[in-house]
DNA sequence: CCGCTATTGCTAAAAAAACTGCATATGCTA
DNA sequence: TAGCATATGCAGTTTTTTTAGCAATAGCGG
């Protein structure tokens, strides 16, 4: 429930994205999504305090660590969502759609597009 | 062109996250909104700090300062959903409005409406 | 006028974050 | 086997962030 990225620093931040964006990652693999990256050490000790903080676990791979976020995709997702459209939309998931649009104009796949057409009929009738 | 967010600490995102949700605010408003709410100089100072990053600005209202975001609404908009979508969604804004829609279902304005209806029925003139 | 409140300027200290280096273990390969 | 590359464990240092406090000024109500 709380707004996890909201109590991560600046670098915990960076790496979470980064975990979210791969599934998962080695310390390697994060060394390289890092944007202006420190040492390899550094890295190992951000994914440490993630993992004692709950935002990460790992698993062993060989002799390597492979880190994931603790929280499923799917809330994760809905959260970041949750919070974009607060923030910079009013509150209006309405606003936040049209900015999608904007973004990526009418690149839907028919599922979704599909989706799009039975809201837009309901609201229709319910309009009516 | 950067990622702006991506650069800030906790406490600055936390004040960014709020000035782009008021479009602007006072030091007494920060600091009202924060979360676990420290001195009113530390507000100053943090506000003071993403000034001098380039940030934030501030007017004058009475004695009073009234910090706003530099960066216009719209183009953070943008910026924080095209982060988003790269981060949870894999770049897919297709998922990323299905997700909107689950979050908050059919309360599209009528405007937004006429939209995806265009966005559909021209998808699928394509799709043919 | 006087005291109270809200506000800024400035300074400095405490706490957290970010980063580095070295020792050590393991597997691979020449 | 010896050397190299890649990992982790740990210990400690530097830098940034976060915070607090005090002086000074302006406005306001009694």
């Amino acid at each position: 429930m709380a707004e996890q990225t909201a109590g991560l620093s600046r670098r915990e931040r960076q790496i979470m994205d980064l975990l979210y964006q791969r599934g998962k990652a080695s310390v390697a693999e994060v060394l390289d999504g890092l944007p202006d990256p420190p040492s390899y050490s550094a890295v190992r000790a951000l994914l440490k305090t993630l993992e004692d903080k709950g935002h990460a676990t790992h698993e062993e791979d060989g002799r390597a660590y492979v880190y994931k976020p603790t929280v499923a995709r799917d809330q994760a997702r809905r959260s970041a969502m949750r919070h974009v459209v607060k923030t910079f939309f009013g509150g209006s998931a309405d606003q936040a759609v049209a900015a999608l649009l904007d973004l990526q104009g009418s690149n839907m796949s028919p599922d979704t597009l599909d989706r799009l057409a039975k809201l837009v009929e309901s609201a229709k009738q319910d309009g009516r």
